[in-house]
DNA sequence: CGACTTTGACCGGCGC
DNA sequence: GCGCCGGTCAAAGTCG
């Protein structure tokens, strides 16, 4: 995906640093209609120095843009290429777990893994390491082989969860999460360890879709809207073309025009989407980059995000039209030179 | 009137 | 076995 295909490039050109080459082409035609007056050719001459100053000054202004601009151009691929290394070793791994089926002893157990998730995803993969070596204590191979089942439905079962942290204001009560899919609430819960209630949504755009969707305000940042995704869709997203795909479970986040930030979790890593900035600082570019990012879907939503971002920033823009247009006039300016040696 | 939300009741797992 | 708790069901309510 080419980097400056994302951009809009639509600029309005008439803005002031264009304004040169209007600038510049004016003496000249003075030049070409009056050089009668040698007085006035003095002046012309001044004006014509003045409008050279200018001319150099804007040009090492544009240098120091273009510099600029191929610096974020060289960390957006930069970025890009340790988010696809990041996503192909996701899909290694979710190929080596590929079973669609979740059993009913899995499903019995989700409390237990869902917590063991929440607590401490290191220690199971560890746990799962271990059990994938193959080698057991139990000397009952039947045992063994269903200790190793249940193990495996639950790295299945981790595999197929993740969680999507979603800025939005403080002020906003609805537990709605715009993912581009579709969803019925069938039940809520205030749980224990938090006062906010829990919602529970089953996807409803196909009747058979597994997928459900917990979604509950953080504890620690009421700010926060944290929705658990459970099971993988068996249907293309019904949204439009400008979602993005956001996990292994393929959970889909409309983004919209609305810049944000992000990181994801699927078992372990977590997606934030800051929707309450409109206009998101580089730092939030940067931590977006910074998050692990391990789901394939992630990749297009950066992107789309960074050339939002960077289109939606004025002074990115001023830049770019200036350094635009600082090539026309580095251009007008050599013809100009041209045409004053010929003089 | 159908689709969706709300909310109290119910169920099953888990810890003591 | 009992109580707690998270998750789900389903009837009633709401909305377009």
């Amino acid at each position: 995906m080419e980097f400056t295909s994302l951009l809009n490039t639509s600029l309005d050109l008439n803005t002031e640093p264009l304004r040169f080459l209007d600038d510049a082409r004016q003496p000249k035609q003075e030049v070409d209609g009056n050089l009668i007056g040698l007085g006035r050719n003095v002046t012309v001459i001044e004006e014509r120095g003045a409008l050279i100053e200018e001319l150099n000054r804007v040009s090492a202004e544009n240098k120091k843009l273009t510099e600029l601009l191929t610096e974020v151009c060289e960390s957006y691929s930069e970025l890009r290429n340790q988010l696809m290394e990041h996503t192909s070793k996701i899909n290694v791994e979710a190929l080596d777990n590929s079973n669609p089926n979740i059993s009913k002893t899995a499903a019995s157990r989700k409390r237990k893994a869902e917590s063991s998730i929440n607590n401490n995803a290191n220690k199971d993969n560890i746990g799962i390491n271990n059990n994938s070596n193959g080698h057991s204590e139990s000397s009952s191979s039947d045992e063994d082989s269903s200790k190793k089942a249940a193990a495996r439905e639950e790295e299945q079962l981790k595999a197929k969860i993740s969680r999507v942290c979603v800025r939005t204001e403080a002020s906003d009560t609805s537990l709605i999460v715009k993912d581009g899919y579709q969803w019925r609430k069938y039940g809520q819960k205030v749980t224990r360890d938090n006062p906010c209630p829990r919602a529970y949504f089953k996807c409803s755009f196909a009747p058979t879709c597994p997928v459900k969707k917990k979604v509950q305000r953080s504890l620690e940042d009421q700010s926060i809207v944290v929705a658990t995704y459970e099971g993988e869709h068996n249907h293309t997203n019904p949204s439009k073309p400008e979602t993005a795909t956001t996990s292994g479970s393929n959970q889909n986040l409309t983004l919209g025009n609305v810049p944000c930030s992000a990181s994801i979790i699927s078992s372990g890593p977590t997606i934030t989407l800051d929707l309450t900035r409109q206009k998101p600082s580089q730092e939030n570019t940067r931590s977006a980059s910074r998050g692990r990012f391990e789901a394939p879907g992630i990749q297009h939503y950066l992107v789309e995000q960074m050339a939002s971002t960077l289109t939606k920033d004025p002074n990115f823009k001023a830049a770019l039209a200036a350094a635009i247009s600082g090539k026309f006039l580095q251009h007008n300016n050599n013809n100009n030179n041209n045409q004053t040696e010929n003089l």
